[in-house]
DNA sequence: GTGACCCGTCGGTGCGCGCCGAACCGTGCC
DNA sequence: GGCACGGTTCGGCGCGCACCGACGGGTCAC
């Protein structure tokens, strides 16, 4: 019997990977798709450098992370898309934690991380999500039979050549659900794309960790490019530019 | 910081069930779709009754495995489809594995499985992933932009009413890796329901274990449907049925 | 009722591993 | 050259847990 290919050690030894706090922490750090140092994934889980060496140590050697060296300094990736969601879904089965109360300083500095970040590779926040809505909307998606690009969304996104071959076995587009607003965005290579080409037109830059921002040139051609105004884009609805503290 | 709604100790807590030897090969057994019984899955991974009831109290406590008592047995399902699809993702980034050398004995009795066997609670194995390959062929299926239905596809299907919204967060159609063809076959919603809607009719029927076989009723049936003929889906290319023992 | 069987519970054992602090090495700065 | 710093290696400690055998309780067959 046991036609699987994979037998149950293997696949022990790959969830073992990530049955422990601290390595699950650097894994969920790294969903950002950014490359972090050994020193701020320690201090960012809370263990000493001489213990999250050890863990990158076998992270890397798992196939779960790639290290790059760099003078002093180790920098760390996951090591690629199917990993990102690997987490990804294996989170999203994890009960949900919701941490019941937080401090209203983690929640201002979330603010920021709530209206547009990113994903590993791709949006999230409100406006990954907004950005799916309008498409869906406008018909350049079609969510009938599973997430697809229609005609009229492959006419749209224009220049932008995807990769469809080079994909692999990635997904071109699926859904991603959205931590902040419990609704999917964009994801995929598709996703990694659109994401990708915002940056580069200089639509979008970096805020500090994760959060992402509208550049001021970024606004209006996205409000354009969608068929919304740019209030339609706006960071908040108006309780949290105007309404201060409370 | 860290707006992911799921903690580093959570996601650990549920890669730990999964970290486990005995617990793994168990959750490989069950992505057969079928409930087994305590005892039967002991033995299938070589441990005594005693750990292996405490290990499944784990991993139905942990919500990947649900049960159902019936009697002095005690039978066990993975907990849905979710599950299944994030035990099948983390078996195919686990290391090949691929055992080198296999009993003769073993290998005849996985020709059966080779030819067909279901996958959770769709169709696997030569048979599934001609099934796929035809509908494409036919233009029934579309894989440009991932794997979607046509609208001819939707026709073909005729009466199989598709759970669609029921789906939940479950794509409708996927492909799923089959683990001796090396090339996907049909999943998803739509895989599950197709497989289902085969059994119905009479033209797929359970052999032993995870096996399946066609039917003498369904073999021209399902080549018909299909526009092929009957050879096309039989069993084995040459060796196997006039073999004999050798 | 008696016996066979499936399953759960309870001690006890031993290995694995996650953690730290201390010492060490190489890089980059002054 | 000297020093600060990021990262790694090495002992050593202690918890957690996977395993088994033995026993007890409930279920079905005869």
């Amino acid at each position: 019997m046991s036609a699987t290919s994979t037998d149950g050690a293997a696949l022990a030894r790959l969830a073992a990977l990530l049955a422990d706090r601290t390595r699950a922490s650097f894994c969920l750090a790294l969903l950002d798709g950014r490359a972090w140092t050994a020193g701020e994934l320690a201090r960012a889980a809370g263990v000493a450098p001489s213990t999250a060496s050890e863990h990158l140590d076998r992270l890397v050697t798992g196939g779960l992370l790639v290290e790059e060296r760099q003078g002093r300094h180790r920098y760390l990736r996951l090591a690629g898309p199917s990993v990102a969601q690997l987490v990804e879904d294996l989170a999203g089965h994890a009960p949900g934690a919701d941490r019941p109360a937080r401090s209203l300083r983690a929640v201002r500095a979330d603010a920021a991380l709530a209206y547009a970040r990113t994903c590993y590779d791709h949006l999230a926040g409100r406006l990954g999500v907004l950005l799916r809505d309008t498409m869906l909307a406008r018909g350049l998606l079609d969510e009938r039979a599973g997430l697809t690009l229609t005609p009229a969304g492959r006419d749209w996104l224009g220049g932008l050549d995807v990769p469809v071959a080079a994909a692999g076995r990635r997904p071109l587009l699926r859904d991603c659900l959205d931590w902040t607003e419990r609704r999917p965005h964009l994801a995929g290579v598709l996703g990694a794309a659109l994401c990708g080409r915002l940056f580069d037109l200089g639509w979008l830059t970096r805020g500090t960790g994760r959060a992402v921002r509208l550049t001021p040139a970024g606004g209006p051609a996205l409000a354009g490019a969608l068929g919304l105004t740019v209030t339609d884009l706006a960071p908040a609805t108006s309780t949290d530019t105007g309404g201060g503290r409370a």
